[in-house]
DNA sequence: ATTCATTATCGTAAAATTACGATAAATTTA
DNA sequence: TAAATTTATCGTAATTTTACGATAATGAAT
């Protein structure tokens, strides 16, 4: 159907989207200060409401970067280290090639 | 003015941003299957017309991750080898941070 | 059983993104 | 000088994103 676009293209456009706003590094941030999977303060930690800070939640959800799991009335959610190695895989061999490339425009 | 996120965050999400369209992940990996600084033809490479690629050719120059320069009628693109190892420096830690992340929620 | 706390979803408005054709601007070529 | 080539910008429409308050849904505590 859509052949526009290579897998990996729309991979990492997609990881990226999930990434492309403030608030949602913000969110992946604190979740990596957490030894624990405390989780729902992350409101607190945001300044937007409760329903924004839940969307942004469920985009980074969407993409598998982070994980929620229900605990009684609480959500837990947390990074999901698989999804964030095969992002990774993906950009890193961008960041290397671009490495071996000089600034050929002065 | 804005000290809602840090600097970081914001240019995360910024340069994020920047990559997260399919049409723009593969202007970036054409352009690194380029020895030399070839350009324009980039039109081609795309099932967009010239004005959208050149629409997404400004986005990637807004945050630097490319450069365009003016040679006689044509314009020159390419990567900006800075830029993208400011961006790795600042989305490496992250996965490093992830790597030592157990998926605590099973 | 009620109330409270937590979180997702709905409805909605404003802003941003994406795409295109048409056109302008700049330079080369004839 | 005129025509052709290349690229950016303008105007515009459709879609998506972002944000909020209100509300629903779930489970805990009283």
């Amino acid at each position: 159907m859509n052949d526009s676009y290579t897998r990996t293209q729309v991979n990492i456009a997609d990881l990226c989207k999930a990434i492309a706003h403030p608030a949602r590094v913000a969110i992946v941030q604190y979740l990596l200060t957490q030894s624990a999977c405390v989780c729902g303060d992350i409101v607190d930690e945001l300044p937007l409401s409760q329903s924004t800070v839940s969307q942004h939640l469920k985009a980074l959800k969407k993409v598998g970067l982070i994980q929620g799991t229900v605990s009684g009335p609480k959500v837990c959610y947390c990074i999901n280290p698989v999804v964030w190695d095969e992002f990774s895989s993906m950009i890193t061999p961008i960041f290397n090639e671009v490495e071996t490339k000089l600034n050929c425009c002065q």
